[in-house]
DNA sequence: CTCCATATTGTCCTTCAGGACAATATCAAT
DNA sequence: ATTGATATTGTCCTGAAGGACAATATGGAG
């Protein structure tokens, strides 16, 4: 899979050429002249803050070549532009001035259809997901844990914005009954009115600030 | 780095033993015998639903073994069980059937330091992670955008759950004025009342029920 | 200078929320 | 058969929220 790095210098770094012998260089996608159906190994740098740059070229390469995959050489890493790069398409996304060795190992993960990173951006991404993913979903079904099966269907309710009269509509019920529910519901969460109760079962925002109210008298 | 495989089954499936040569086989962590401090690789192969005992027996290896990484092996690659194995400090998640060269290049990957995960997976996280750090803040920040400075500051001291006197006496003015900035940023971000505005400010939950409730007399 | 947006505060009034007392019916467990 | 948790509903009361009228001060744009 041939190599084809693409840095606004127009010309490689040391570390492309020792990693691969065989690298071209262009200035920019419009220089590069492959056949359109030959698979390479787009290497794309990118200066910091150039994402309309980026997000462009790699809807183009994509686009025009079939077969090919892209990896961003970025000479200040970040996470945003990680996101934006993986978002856009590209496989891999790491330190233009990386070693050799760790330019051929991108190499071999994407071409094999891997998609590399570096640790801190993954770690990034998995704190922010798990959070997402399973932090949030338990503290949630805690709450929902500790109330009765119609207590919670009336908090539900009452958590994205209906009010009493709407409620008991809704459930069928009396407006009295679903202050009863709601009442027992926020002794059991320990909180004091249906925002605080929107706020606890709508996202995980048991915040300091929260927490402090919930604990005063 | 010598490889260690952890598996319930205790023997080695013939992708592992093409892939290492000299590859261990344990039914379980508490059989491995080998110095602490020497770096070895522990491939853990998990069952499905078996998070918990996939954290401990990370845990414990990390703990126990100073210089030694983990990657874990799943029979069905599921993303929950990624992100949990990921969080609790594993280097790599693959599929336990993983051709031989893949398993290899998973090893290369993790001993130098890098994180090994599927496409599928992280094409997840990225798509998650996209959501959350692009498209949630801008809906919030166009919401807070629609407000005067001072409507943006009490509104928000009201999302967190605040009584008007309480924000009152934080930003130091009268209940009434709360009320009228309160008034006011009701009127610009088209909400009822407090529970939806803090609704619209903390998260996301620009849900179709509330723009429904939102668009009706 | 005038107009407009913003920030501040006032009073009066209506409605809603939530607590303080309740009572009654059902159903499962002991 | 009794007890305990759950679900339902009632009345009375207080306090908070929010709208309907406001007025006044300030500071920038035109």
């Amino acid at each position: 899979m041939r190599d084809l790095f693409i840095s606004p210098r127009n010309n490689l770094l040391e570390n492309w050429a020792t990693a691969f012998e065989h690298a071209s260089i262009y200035a920019s996608l419009a220089e590069v002249k492959v056949a359109k159906n030959e698979p390479c190994l787009f290497w794309l740098h990118v200066d910091a803050n150039s994402q309309q740059w980026l997000s462009t070229n790699v809807a183009q390469i994509l686009a025009g070549y079939g077969n090919s995959r892209v990896i961003v050489l970025a000479n200040v890493p970040e996470q945003a532009e990680a996101g934006f790069a993986l978002g856009a398409g590209a496989l891999g996304y790491c330190h233009a001035y990386s070693e050799a060795a760790v330019l051929q190992e991108v190499k071999a993960v994407v071409s094999h259809g891997g998609i590399w990173l570096g640790q801190d951006f993954l770690h990034y991404l998995i704190g922010v997901t798990r959070q997402l993913i399973t932090a949030q979903p338990n503290a949630v079904a805690d709450a929902l844990g500790l109330l009765t099966p119609r207590e919670r269907e009336v908090a539900q309710q009452a958590s994205i914005g209906l009010s009493n009269k709407e409620i008991a509509r809704k459930l069928d019920i009396t407006e009295r009954t679903v202050k009863a529910h709601l009442s027992a519901s926020f002794e059991r969460l320990g909180v004091k009115d249906r925002l605080q109760l929107a706020l606890v079962l709508n996202d995980k925002t048991l915040n300091d600030k929260t927490l402090e109210r919930q604990s005063l008298p």
